[in-house]
DNA sequence: AGACAACGGTATCCATTGGATACTGATAGC
DNA sequence: GCTATCAGTATCCAATGGATACCGTTGTCT
């Protein structure tokens, strides 16, 4: 088995693909670029749109984004400080995607609410039918 | 403010949004997703081709789709064990998004890429101006 | 009969990450 | 002075991720 081969390999652990996914994967990341999406927000907006992350957490997030290349940092020189961050050309282009899937999202969850429910009631009786 | 007028609101923490976002989110899920794309798989072949996850691991992840409903796991009555893994309906139709997904990841990671080399020189410059 | 191999996992342990909370630095307004 | 605002750090602890070792079942080899 040669995974190279196949075009566009998810699965090698050097493809690209999975630096995106990494970011993707990112709890917080997606849901910033979603916000970022209407245009430059400060950081302590940001905060509190996404309810609630901590603000070293959100640091980290805006970093990572900010050396990706999908946001930008600016700093007005102010007090009290001003820093708004803002999408690039590039994060604007991962809004498509990244749409499509959270209407996957909206449109499937409530499905997944019952699969969990399902699944959860299954290993509960499985509990109690086993020697514990 | 009030995040909860928003249609869809992926801010809200309520929002089954989320959901998906916590499933995709997942290092390994939206990889195994992928790869059960062709067909079903069992354990050992999926550990080999999603290099490199281990077994713990892996199982998570297998356990967490399969409670979403986005996978099933069928075990067959023989020795050695075998155990496969196959996308359902739902599994397959988050396939479309994902792919998305990739492809924007496979036709911008070289700007990432630049990007991040970019953003480190930066930094390493800053550190040498710096007072250290 | 005994040793070994295949498969699909667990069990255990340690490093890394995530998160809660408290604090800082600069300055404008009171 | 004292306080408030903003954008973060610093510190500490809990949760997660990952490496490694091990287990149970049974077929095959010797």
């Amino acid at each position: 088995m040669d995974t190279n081969d196949l075009p566009g390999n998810v699965l090698d652990p050097n493809c690209p693909s999975r630096v995106v996914f990494q970011r993707i994967g990112d709890k917080w990341a997606s849901l910033v670029i979603q916000v970022l999406g209407d245009g430059p927000v400060r950081f302590s907006e940001l905060r509190k749109m996404v309810n609630v992350v901590t603000p070293k957490v959100l640091t980290q997030t805006l970093r990572a984004l900010e050396r990706d290349g999908l946001i930008t940092r600016t700093v007005y020189a102010q007090v009290p400080p001003r820093v708004e961050y803002e999408l690039t050309a590039l994060g604007e282009s991962l809004l498509q995607p990244l749409t499509m899937l959270r209407q996957w999202a909206e449109s499937h969850v409530p499905t997944i609410l019952e699969a969990r429910d399902a699944y959860d009631d299954a290993q509960d009786e499985a509990l109690l039918r086993s020697p514990n």
